[in-house]
DNA sequence: ATTATTTTTTAGATTTGCCTAAATTTTATT
DNA sequence: AATAAAATTTAGGCAAATCTAAAAAATAAT
């Protein structure tokens, strides 16, 4: 079996590689397990021996097929962890992560199989994240950032790449839920701020760029 | 906050001193535990130091009453965490234990909280042992040890002492689940065995006086 | 009351994961 | 290409929780 810790820093160095990077650096590893790069050093040492991962020294890292299958069971765990403590228990999507980050450690292929049917083996978790399967895969959807949605397309949100609280709790706010369709009707050049129109509602909304590329969206048709 | 490790040696110590021992023994809590009584002696001194119990050296110990307050916090989520794979997500009361082994040690008040209320606020869990309320107040009936039931009285099953797989098992395949209603027909004078009658079947079954004591049972009427 | 036995504690090490400071290697800049 | 800057690794240590072996104290037995 596998500590905590080490299933966090293969996480990490998932979430990584998922992110494009092909090559993962020794700060980018710490800056998300939130500890010094010398420690980093040591772990990677001890995930190389034990075969979870390819670690050339200065070289970067990248994941072993093993490494990569308990990184991906501890995302599925915590995706289902989350989707449970929204669906069933009422927390909002802002105040989940913490707690899953826990619940992904428990260890019992029994529970998460059980979780799974009892939750309705759901595809995508409170944050619009994709939950993989029993065997590892990824069912996703053709999203793109709102930012780059065509004017006057209608899109439906279907997720998030910021998942700060604070993020969402301003999402919440402001009526862009998941699963929200809105039309995009104005487009700034000077800024790329938008004006969009939530289904339903009646006045238009601004938002920046900034804010506009952190939320993924389905077009439709 | 406190560790996992100190968590489960102040659950060993509530737990004997639960069982009926005034001042407990290095040893009782290294076998609970499984541990070395070396590392018990260590761990007690570091909980004196936080005021987690009471130590004297060959002394033994008690618990102070935020050391307490820490032990009944862990078995109320312990057995609130059982009830819910039992109930929830179909596990069996023989499959539980290990698992909310690691699930009693999620930090999260609101969790809690959250799921007490889901499960509807549930007094027992899956081996009839009392919830602990939110105040850390155990709600208990006046049960006792089948063997000790009288003759020719009627009895239902409400937990058990032994809290093993291989015994729980074996008490499903005979027919003694929580809740079932039982008549003490016999009682042999030489070994204490007796021969009791499910209600609704039809024929007497046989209890050594050993597995007589691990049944608890609360007398009708 | 002495001796023997059991229980408990101390002493000294080990493992895991972390740290800081210094050295090394790689990458960027002039 | 040489030097400066940034990233990475090594070296040496620390804290938590564990262990075994030896010493000390408490309990039991003669």
């Amino acid at each position: 079996m596998h500590s905590q810790t080490e299933e966090n820093y293969l996480k990490a160095i998932f979430k990584l590689l998922e992110k494009g990077e092909k090559k993962i650096s020794t700060n980018a590893i710490a800056s998300l397990v939130e500890t010094a790069p010398a420690s980093v050093t040591d772990m990677l040492k001890k995930l190389a021996e034990k075969k979870l991962i390819r670690y050339e020294k200065y070289q970067g890292v990248t994941l072993s097929v093993s490494g990569k299958k308990v990184a991906i069971n501890i995302i599925r765990k915590h995706r289902l962890w989350e989707y449970f403590l929204v669906e069933k228990l009422g927390f909002t999507w802002d105040q989940v992560h913490d707690i899953a980050e826990q619940l992904e450690h428990i260890k019992s292929e029994s529970l998460i199989s059980r979780l799974d049917s009892y939750l309705g083996n759901p595809r995508v978790d409170p944050h619009g994240d994709p939950i993989p399967d029993e065997h590892g895969v990824f069912h996703t959807q053709n999203t793109i950032p709102l930012s780059v949605a065509s004017i006057n397309s209608s899109v439906i949100i279907t997720g998030v790449i910021d998942h700060r609280p604070v993020f969402l709790r301003f999402l919440e706010k402001e009526g862009f839920g998941l699963g929200k369709k809105i039309i995009i009707k104005e487009k700034e050049d000077i800024d790329q701020s938008m004006l969009v129109l939530i289904s339903g509602s009646k006045k238009l909304k601004h938002l920046s760029n900034e804010i506009a590329r952190n939320i993924l969206v389905l077009p439709e048709k």
